[in-house]
DNA sequence: GCATATTCTTTCAAAAACAATCAAAAAACA
DNA sequence: TGTTTTTTGATTGTTTTTGAAAGAATATGC
């Protein structure tokens, strides 16, 4: 049996039983343990599948436990209503940011229909933006590649030339005291200033961001308001120093 | 057995059963293994499978159509090899600006290796420059959905802040008197803006776009070197004119 | 927590496959 | 027919792959 031949078989059975052990492989290709372990170190290194003791089962990206996976979609799903909500914000001629991140991503297709001009720095919402056919800016800057956002003195420079009637923008911390956090400085940066120029604040958040704190804060918790949803938690505190839409799911 | 049946033979082998080992083909061939092993590389060559050790497998995800795909799979490799081309002219340490376009963006994983700075207009080529780990700048402005070229007012201000060591170009057309044309007037600014920019200049042009004129100049044909390749057309013409860098296939 | 049993990593040598070369055979050509 | 070119198969030394073995690391059972 050649090589490719052999990893496809592992792969297939790996995929099939969520996992599989040295031994079973060792069965099914009549090939050595020491083969059958070269094989799963390479397979691995390629990303297909993950080395455990005794065996391989397959990345959690895939199909993982259905807890885990759950909560994943029910998270996106949370995500899509807010945006969906966020969405409903923007009026025809209206000239919008929409911020790099996954949760303004989801405001997408929502804003389809709509008679809009829309800037963003995130560069999969670019490509979502023009397939839907809508009107599309992209700031000029250093792309990083982890984020997929523009950030940096260029961007900002860039920004100054634009005026918003509403930006939209995701968020990783939301306390009281340290307002909205994020943890790359650059893209807080980029934040900060659009903020500036925006008639109306958004702040797009699922119920994971509230009472987070990370590295760097880009606004006052009274500096934009914060669209979420409702998943049994009251929002009382906040509703005091900001204005907080919540959209039941 | 003639050659193009023992071809035609090993290639049936290999897509029936997803590899052939090179045991196998001798069976069937009564060829000896050198000669299969030479098939194999020749088959490979061409593109019709992949060696592996011991044999060949089929190319994953190869749809093969031979009639209509051969000839677009043909201006691919055409283009690849003139970007090949083109890449070796980037030093390390150079600022470069890759335009949007086809063959442009067959530049980039031959840029993978080098430090340098990557300017460009075009929204694969983003995607793709960043993959590869490439610290990449997008010029900021209005991004045209059609050919995912960002343009404009904007676009061209942005420019402004930049100088490069080369800017590799697309083109749509080149003859002597109208030298070096394009279809979309925004896109040809950006492009005339640049070639201001840059300390060399080479346009990528497969045999295509020779004779031919497009709707909008953006240089004369003496402003910029030609990146081509040997396609039988002798550029004598040309070079009188020009520097033209021609690679042979 | 300890002893036992697997499994892992590293190393090495054998086996298989490889690329390169060359001369014979076949085919093409004149 | 004789010459040239191309194709082929055998041979060589080299590289890659493989399986086995020994000691280290990890998991398991009590």
């Amino acid at each position: 049996m050649l090589t490719p031949e052999r990893h496809e078989r592992i792969l297939e059975i790996v995929k099939n039983n969520q996992t599989a052990s040295i031994k079973q492989l060792v069965d099914v290709t009549q090939a050595s343990e020491s083969t059958i372990r070269r094989d799963l170190d390479e397979l691995e290194r390629q990303g297909h599948l993950r080395r455990v003791h005794g065996g391989a089962s397959i990345k959690q990206s895939a199909a993982d436990e259905p807890a885990m996976k759950d909560k994943q979609t029910k998270l996106q799903e949370e995500k899509r209503a807010i945006a969906s909500y966020a969405a409903s914000f923007v009026k025809d001629g209206d000239s919008i940011f929409v911020d790099a991140g996954s949760t303004t991503y989801e405001m997408i297709p929502f804003l389809k229909q709509k008679d809009i001009i829309v800037v963003t720095n995130g560069l999969d919402h670019l490509l979502a933006l023009t397939d839907h056919g809508i009107r599309t800016y992209v700031l000029g800057g250093l792309v990083k590649s982890r984020t997929g956002a523009v950030v940096g003195a260029g961007a900002l420079q860039n920004l100054k030339q634009y005026r918003f009637d509403n930006c939209f923008m995701g968020v990783n911390g939301i306390t009281l005291e340290d307002g909205f956090t994020t943890p790359d400085p650059e893209e807080a940066a980029i934040k900060q200033r659009t903020l500036q120029l925006s008639r109306e604040r958004f702040i797009l958040a699922d119920h994971t961001k509230f009472g987070e704190t990370s590295f760097t804060q880009f606004a006052d918790i009274h500096e934009a308001d914060i669209i979420t949803n409702d998943n049994g938690t009251t929002y009382m505190d906040y509703a005091e120093k900001t204005n907080i839409k919540v959209v039941t799911t």
